[in-house]
DNA sequence: CGTCCACGTCTAC
DNA sequence: TAGACCTGGACGG
């Protein structure tokens, strides 16, 4: 989806398009086999995100409180191309599955291959915590569970299980593991003991890709930015993912994996078997 | 025209 | 651990 990035600036999207606004009521998409959502009552919207998980923050609006404020936690996760988008009165989006009312316009929950999903509830228990927003907690659930199954996997299929790296995904994978001197292939838990660093990068490249304001891939669009000004940055920060000049695998999860061909040397058994940097790639990675 | 591919989960043998 | 869930863009014949 959007990864931990987007979904950032997608609660900050959200926040920005609603501030001050009163919405009364909400429309799906019948297309779109999601949960019907009914909010019957005059409300405000508030967004937050937590790695690949979005929270609406649904309350009554505050010219509206007779009684008591009301206080609702809609969920949605982005799938692969779910995004939001500010829409003017008359106009009529493609694919918008999930639409909130104001007078004076709609916010929309536009998604073309309707991955997304929406349900009331809180943040998920299954996922970790906040690898930007909350990096010491983020830290100490791997560290306190390193000994744990799941690390056994090689680390580039670890950082996509979203217990662990909540936010996470294909695109930061590749760009996290590019950046480190490690055998992408070699255990999780090996891989994090000795290289501890890859911690500090999936916070720091993440920062990185939400300063850029995200990927411009497919249907997921910046709202704040130009083109031009996004296509430029982007590139510059895409080092790995989709470059020609990099290796691909599919992991099995049936994902196509993107890391530097410098881990295929067969001949320097010596990287692959110790999970140690290999002279030829710290050089490369230094240079 | 067709086939492959895409920032992600889910659930069912 | 396959598939299922989806649309549409790129590219091949």
């Amino acid at each position: 989806m959007p990864e931990l990035a987007e979904l950032k600036l997608t609660a900050e999207y959200v926040n920005k398009m609603t501030e001050g606004k009163v919405f009364h009521g909400v429309a799906k998409n019948p297309e779109h086999k999601g949960e019907e959502i009914t909010i019957d009552f005059p409300f405000v919207i508030e967004a937050q995100s937590r790695g690949k998980e979005l929270m609406l923050t649904i309350s009554t609006a505050p010219d509206f409180v007779t009684d008591q404020v009301e206080v609702k936690h809609l969920m949605m996760g982005m799938g692969m191309s779910g995004h939001f988008k500010w829409v003017k009165p008359g106009s009529v989006e493609k694919h918008a599955h999930l639409v909130f009312k104001t007078d004076t316009g709609t916010l929309a929950f536009v998604d073309v291959r309707r991955f997304g999903k929406w349900k009331w509830g809180f943040w998920n228990k299954d996922r970790g915590p906040d690898p930007i927003s909350n990096y010491q907690a983020f830290v100490k659930n791997v560290i306190d569970n390193l000994h744990k199954k799941d690390f056994d996997k090689p680390i580039c299929e670890v950082l996509m299980n979203q217990r662990w790296f909540n936010g996470i995904g294909n695109y930061l994978r590749a760009e996290i593991l590019y950046r480190v001197c490690i055998d992408p292939f070699m255990s999780g838990r090996e891989a994090l003991t000795k290289c501890p660093e890859i911690f500090e990068e999936c916070k720091s490249v993440s920062e990185m890709a939400y300063q850029l304001g995200g990927g411009e891939l497919k249907d997921w669009k910046n709202p704040f930015e130009t083109i031009e000004e996004i296509n430029q940055g982007w590139s510059d920060f895409m080092l790995c993912y989709g470059n020609p000049k990099m290796a691909t695998k599919m992991d099995s999860n049936g994902r196509r994996f993107w890391y530097d061909p410098i881990w295929n040397i067969s001949e320097d058994n010596w990287c692959h078997y110790s999970g140690m940097p290999s002279p030829q790639a710290y050089a490369n990675k230094v240079k």
